[in-house]
DNA sequence: GTGTGCATGTAAGGAGTTACATGATTGC
DNA sequence: GCAATCATGTAACTCCTTACATGCACAC
């Protein structure tokens, strides 16, 4: 039985804390969307998937008349969590960049397109290190200091000093740019 | 009509002087792949619709008994492609990487296991930055230097320059993390 | 009383990959 | 002679997203 990486998503979510699919769903738009993005409609079915493979239980927290249920990890589901955490397989990145695909045939435009797509560029990179450090990272700090729970806030912090590193990279781009 | 951005890879690839559908699968390989990755099964229906569209036309361009199809941009194909790097849409980053989603759920090992994973991490990123830096950027000033292209060059850098700094980065978590 | 959030799921469709299928040319 | 590369395409499958469908709870 092979589990893809939103199968350890999954664990990985429980194992930190969530309960419901939703919560698994909500702290993912918060963290790991950024480098493993996922959707309802992949955690339910994913959710039923490991509870029959016996890594996850499944058991009834309805909240009155609310249905809702509560999964958590079996003794299997811990270790095949820590199973794919300690192996070391070669995992292809994935990456898809529409705007990054723009710069690489920008030599089509005339010099002041060009200064404008890297100007636009360099913007939406801004925006991104900003949301990042001042959204993403206190959140995963505040986990960091109540649950002890570290590397969420190592990832989001790699993310915003990387992104902050390819603003600068692309404002000094601009300005080698600028007649 | 509205194109993908795997209609725009295509065009681009043939205003850089791609001719055949295999010569866009290569040149994407060598190049656009780290941002925008396509296949052959992607590059011959896309030739195909874009025909249709009326903005490229094919003509025949046979070696001997071995069939070759050449492509060339329109008019109206080169306006679209420069019209889309002209455009200021917002496009959706789509990124996944499972080594980060591992990292970010390293709370569930033993330190010393911990460290193992951010040495792995690590060392992937070093292999990406020196086949960048060592593969990829070389091939790009050389279409720089004979054609004068330079964006090719320009993200190829970026891409070098930022693999490297995470690698930096990685680095230093590695010896915060060693005992 | 109403909008936002919590909560669970299914169905249809799209985008992209791997595998299949075929064959010529070139360099060793 | 044989392997790698050039060259064109199709078929099946997988993964993921969007849209659909439904309803309770709570705060304002």
């Amino acid at each position: 039985m092979k589990l893809t990486p939103s199968a350890y998503l999954t664990l990985g979510m429980i194992r930190l804390g969530a309960r419901s699919g939703y919560a698994i769903k909500k702290a993912a738009d918060l963290s790991t969307r950024f480098f493993w993005p996922t959707s309802l409609a992949q955690v339910y079915p994913e959710l039923a998937r490991l509870v029959q493979a016996g890594l996850l239980t499944r058991t009834e927290d309805h909240q009155g008349a609310r249905e809702r249920f509560a999964y958590e990890l079996t003794e299997r589901g811990e270790a095949a969590l820590e199973d794919w955490l300690r192996a070391s397989h070669e995992a292809p990145t994935q990456f898809r960049d529409e705007s990054v695909l723009r710069l690489f045939f920008a030599d089509a435009l005339a010099e002041q397109d060009q200064l404008a797509l890297v100007r636009r560029l360099r913007e939406q990179v801004r925006g991104v290190a900003a949301h990042t450090s001042g959204e993403i990272v206190p959140l995963a700090e505040a986990l960091e200091s109540s649950g002890g729970t570290r590397f969420p806030a190592l990832v989001a912090r790699l993310r915003a000093d990387t992104y902050a590193f390819v603003e600068q990279w692309l404002e000094q781009l601009e300005a080698d740019l600028e007649p």
